[in-house]
DNA sequence: AAGTCAAGTGACAGTAACTCTCAAAAGATT
DNA sequence: AATCTTTTGAGAGTTACTGTCACTTGACTT
């Protein structure tokens, strides 16, 4: 969401053209949505919020709610990372060993939005932790992801993004990140995430010797 | 479930007791359950069939189907390896490095399995490409499997089973074997499987360089 | 400014996976 | 044979999600 407005630094500088009224609706409703999901959420939890109350709060049908998510997680779960993080590891140079700039990625990426959302950030976490649906969709999501950095490591490698070695790369990495993720949630959200991120990758660097 | 009864090499040798006719009757019901699945499935696709369907064909109520899986999913996923795998890894010797021993796991559980049940484990690896929800249950119970492997390894190197470094190494590790599985899923079943496992386990050891 | 077109919305009906409850049936036990 | 316990099926209910259709509301044309 606010992502989109906040990353001229990472996408091409091309001025948007001045949304008409119809398409700032569409962001306010999507926008109004989310909103409303998160609120009820937090007053009761996810299993017990229906899309009928998340409509009714929204101000919308229930046809609208679907027509804007496809599934109740994808209303908690969307996000823009994809995007950045391309970025990111595009800009990296290309002498860099990958591990490294998937690193300086991670790094860049997680900076920026724990900053400007943090509470986002910690609240989606807990639902990665406590609800089933949400982590398992999570991990779907990150299939999306795995696809978007193959592709960019099968362009800067000059191999094919469907390379078994590539996939397997990015596999065990988002695997890892997706555990520390979870060890972080499970532990009241403490101590730096990122650090522990970096400590992952060291071991994955080293051989993963234990 | 036919795992169940070859698993005496790996289980405690513990004489069952003669299984009365009513713990026969619900063995039969499970599997009664499960081949009629897997044949509709066969038949006519993952979605299109029902769990109506499943309990008329095993001739059984709804209801009962629910007693015997949680879910829809679940009837095609419900395995036994994770007490084989935690079997031949607590066999192996103590100064093994952690990924040879897993190593060797993963070649005995599949070289097991894929000559007694081949055509099951192909026909679920088919389901894992194809079928969203089948792909994301499997991964969730993968989790299940990552927490019986920590434990082993936690109990063979001292540590807890919660120690972040070993959550890490194996969920880098089950995260490389579930995309060579999916590869191999996604190229038609080509080619060895094992070897493949092997070759991602060797670049794990390596430290991921590509 | 009016008129046309396309996009977005809500109402409604339907499906299917699950959940809960309760009474009947069938195996185990004495 | 009588009693106790487990398993089962029937039925009613909830909820996420799909598809259709008529209505409304921005966008574009002249």
């Amino acid at each position: 969401m606010a992502a989109t407005s906040r990353t001229p630094s990472f996408t091409a500088p091309e001025a948007q053209p001045p949304m008409g009224l119809r398409e700032r609706k569409k962001l306010k409703t999507r926008v109004a949505i989310r909103q409303a999901t998160y609120r009820l959420i937090q007053e009761q939890g996810y299993e017990a919020t229906t899309i009928e109350q998340i409509a009714e709060a929204a101000e919308v049908s229930p046809s609208t709610v679907f027509r804007y998510f496809a599934t109740k997680e994808d209303i908690v779960l969307t996000d823009e990372y994809d995007p950045i993080m391309e970025a990111v590891l595009r800009s990296r140079p290309l002498d860099e060993p990958p591990l490294e700039s998937l690193r300086l990625m991670m790094r860049e990426a997680l900076t920026s939005f724990a900053t400007a959302e943090d509470e986002e950030l910690r609240q989606r976490t807990r639902l990665m932790v406590e609800v089933p649906a949400i982590r398992s969709r999570m991990t779907e999501t990150m299939s999306d992801t795995a696809k978007v950095l193959s592709q960019v490591l099968a362009d800067r490698t000059g191999r094919s993004a469907d390379d078994l070695r590539i996939r397997v790369f990015i596999a065990a990495v988002l695997g890892a990140l997706r555990e520390v993720a979870l060890y972080w949630g499970e532990h009241g959200q403490e101590g730096d995430l990122i650090t522990m991120i970096d400590e992952a990758l060291t071991a994955l660097e080293g051989g993963l010797r234990l």
